[in-house]
DNA sequence: CCCCGGAGACGAACGGCGTTCGAAACACAA
DNA sequence: TTGTGTTTCGAACGCCGTTCGTCTCCGGGG
C-alpha cells in the first residue's frame, strides 16, 4: 500500500496554507525577550506589543503564550534581563559614598541603554533575582559605611525610586521628541522656547520663575541626574 | 398654511433615531474634564476612555472631540483641576523648611486624593498654569529661605520629581490591590509575605536583606514619604 | 516501518481602545 | 422661512491583549 502523501500531489487548496520552514529553532521564553528587547530597544516601550514581538520572531501572537504567561510577564522578564547587566561594587568601608555613587550611575545607564525600562521598574515590588540582587548591594554598601539600618532601608527605597522616576522622565521625552540628533537640536529649540516662556511671565505673578529662568531650564540631563544624587548621598551623611 | 410638522406625524422610519433629548444642557470642556476626573476616582486611569468618558455624559466618544483636542489633551486639563486645589503658603524666610514640608504634603495630598493623577504627573513638562504656580510657590519659599538659586532650582526639580514617583507607586499599588478597608488587609498580608521571603533568602548571598527585613518593608506609606522629605529638606540645609 | 499521541504553533475571532469622517440636528441671523 | 455655521454622534478603521480550537510535527511504541 502507498502512502497518499506519496501519490497524490498536494491539492491547491491546501497548497502553502502554512509556511513550511517559517523558523528553524523553536521557540522559547529566552528568544521571546530577546526579540521583545530588540524592539523596546529600536522602537520603544509603546511598539512592544505581543503581535510586533511575534512578528519579530516570524510568527503569530497566539505563539508567545505557550512560553509566557501574559504580556506583564513578558515584560517582567525583560527587566530582569536588563537589571542582569548592572554591576555591583564590592563594599568598601572607606569609599561608601562613591560606592553609592557608583552603584547609581551603573543603573542609571542600564535605563539609558535600554531606555524605556524605567517605564517598567517604576512601581514593581521587587521580586525577581537580579532586583533583589541591586537592593541588597545598594544596602550593603550603605551599611558597610555605618549609615543606620533604619535610614539606609529608607534611603536604598528613595534612592531607587529617584533613579527610576528620573529614568522614567527621560523615557519619556525621548519617547515625545525622538532620539535622533537632529530631534535632541528640536528638543534643545523646545527648552530654549520654555525659557522664553518663563521669561515673559507677568514678574508680579511669578516673580522666582521669571527671575530664575536660566537656573531652571536644564538640558544636561546627565549633570541632573548627578545634582539630585549628590543631595541625596549628603543627606545620607548627616544621619551618621 | 401648515408646517409640514404640525400636520405629519414622523413616519417611523424617522422616529426615534435620534435621543430627543439625551442631554440637556451642552457639552462643554469643562464637563468633560468632571465627567474624566469623576471616572478616574471611582474607577481609576486605565478606566478612563474617551468612550467611558462620553458614556458619563449620555453621548459618543466623537462628540468630546469638539471640545478637546484628543485624549492627551484631556488629561492634561484633568492634571490641572486637581492642580488647582493646592493651597501654596506665603512665603516666611524664618520657617522656610516647616512651609516646603507643608507644600510638599500638600502636593502629596492632592495626589492621593485623585489617585492616578500621578501617572499623569510623571514626565510632562509643567506648561499649565497651576503647574506654574507650584513651581514659583516651591522655589519662592526655597529663595526666601536662603537657599542658593541654583540650587533652589535643581531642588523644585528634584522634589516635584519625588512626589510624583512617590504618588505613582501608591498609585500602582492601589492599582493592583484595591482600595477597599478588605483590600488593604490583603495588601498588607502581601507585605508579610515579602518580609517572610527576604528572610528567607540564603544568608550567604543576601545578609543585609534577610537581616533588615523589618526595617525595609513598610507598611505605612505616609511615614515613607515623610522620611524622603525629610532627607531631602536635610540636604538643602548642607547647601546654605 | 508505520502510526499515534501529545506538545507546540498559530489563524481567526472577541471585545476593547483612540481617532476620523460625514451626515444629521440644531441655533440663530437675515 | 431660509441659509449657514456649529455641535453632535453612529459607523468605521486599524490597533491592542488574549483565547479557542485546529493543524503540524516529532519522538517513541508496536
Amino acid at each position: 500500500m502507498f502512502a497518499v502523501t506519496d501519490v497524490l500531489p498536494t491539492p491547491p487548496w491546501k497548497k502553502a496554507k502554512r509556511a513550511p520552514a517559517p523558523s528553524r529553532e523553536p521557540l522559547t521564553a529566552d528568544r521571546i525577550v530577546d526579540a521583545a528587547l530588540r524592539v523596546l530597544d529600536t522602537e520603544g516601550l509603546d511598539a512592544v506589543s505581543m503581535r510586533r514581538v511575534a512578528e519579530e520572531l516570524h510568527t503569530g501572537a497566539a505563539s508567545l503564550y505557550a512560553h509566557v504567561a501574559n504580556k506583564e510577564e513578558l515584560l517582567d522578564l525583560v527587566r530582569e534581563r536588563v537589571l542582569s547587566e548592572i554591576r555591583i561594587p564590592e563594599p568598601d568601608p572607606a569609599r561608601w559614598q562613591d560606592q553609592l555613587r557608583e552603584l547609581a550611575h551603573e543603573i542609571q545607564r542600564a535605563h539609558a541603554n535600554h531606555r524605556d525600562i524605567a517605564r517598567l521598574s517604576l512601581g514593581n515590588l521587587p521580586v525577581g533575582y537580579h532586583a533583589l540582587r541591586l537592593g541588597e548591594g545598594m544596602l550593603a554598601i550603605m551599611l558597610a559605611g555605618g549609615v543606620p539600618p533604619y535610614v539606609a532601608a529608607r534611603a536604598a527605597d528613595s534612592l531607587s525610586l529617584y533613579i527610576a522616576a528620573d529614568a522614567y522622565e527621560g523615557a519619556l521625552i525621548v519617547a515625545r521628541y525622538g532620539e535622533t540628533n537632529e530631534a535632541a537640536a528640536v528638543f534643545r529649540d523646545r527648552l530654549d522656547e520654555i525659557k522664553a516662556y518663563y521669561q515673559s511671565l507677568p514678574r508680579d505673578r511669578f516673580p522666582s520663575l521669571a527671575t530664575y529662568a536660566e537656573e531652571l531650564v536644564q538640558a544636561d540631563s546627565a549633570e541632573r541626574f548627578a545634582f539630585g544624587l549628590d543631595m541625596f548621598i549628603r543627606s545620607l551623611e548627616t544621619y551618621e
